[in-house]
DNA sequence: TATTGTTATACTCTATAACTATA
DNA sequence: TATAGTTATAGAGTATAACAATA
């Protein structure tokens, strides 16, 4: 019994190329947004923030994947940075709403051109058709993940 | 100047898609390795030592893009589990040469079987042409990183 | 008593630097 | 002197647990 796969079973799997091609995705992108004082998890809290409802940090929490405590300190640097403002909720004074400030809609413009400079880097070898049909693979993949 | 960008910008770029499946697919795979007493650095160790010829830590710390005390770290671990040897290069006493053992082929091929359960469970909303589309363009954008 | 946010603490991962042995 | 491997140490990132305020 047992199949013998080896190496090359493994590398012909999603997981293994998402994984790799994941670690070295972000590091392209936090090389880009540190000059603006971010990391991607502060691009993906200002991401957040964009469009969808004031959200509570509980709430973010959950929406990102992390640990309250970790919105806790994304919101003190990006506070810091004027980027976000923190607003008591007056039907729950226990609530702390965090809504994007113009110049949080800035820095989020600036992730998204980090971003972009960063795919065409990546995406340098590809033809246009190959990039857009891996970059919508990807988002029907990502939007079937918690489909709440 | 400075266009309006916005979330959907951001949330439209490969790095963007790529840095977050990556991060949940890296999580999925560790979930089932875990079991096997190994994280997924090991079984991109393993990977690298099967198939190609035999490697001094050096060469493989800069295949796999970590810092050599990482292997270092790796391999004794591997070893403990019986997964590799190491062998003194008699032509140079100074490299150990890492080699598979059957244990470390058996474990490799346990991995390639965590992955492809990891595949099905993330995929499990995609048809079959999306899928392989999908590992397919993966593998081209990777096989064109690092093309040295 | 339960929940939100916060703080304090600890743990995991990994790199850098110092060291040993071989060359 | 330079290089392969190892060991020691330190830093980044993040979670867990304890705590305060509010419900």
């Amino acid at each position: 019994m047992s199949d013998v796969k080896g190496a090359a079973a493994l590398r012909a799997t999603l997981v293994f190329n998402l994984g790799t091609l994941g670690a070295l995705a972000a590091d392209r992108f936090a090389g880009r947004v540190e000059a603006l004082g971010l990391k991607p998890k502060h691009a993906g809290l200002l991401a957040a923030l964009d469009g969808g409802s004031a959200a509570s940090q509980q709430e973010l929490a959950t929406r990102l994947g992390v640990a309250p405590s970790l919105i806790v300190a994304l919101a003190d640097q990006l506070q810091e940075l004027g980027a976000v403002e923190r607003v008591r909720d007056p039907e729950d004074r226990r609530r702390q709403v965090l809504t994007l400030t113009a110049e949080g809609r800035r820095l989020l413009d600036r992730c998204a051109e980090a971003a972009e400079a960063a795919d065409a880097e990546l995406t340098a070898g590809l033809t246009t058709a190959q990039r857009t049909a891996l970059t919508r693979g990807l988002r029907t993949l990502g939007d079937r993940q918690v489909p709440h």
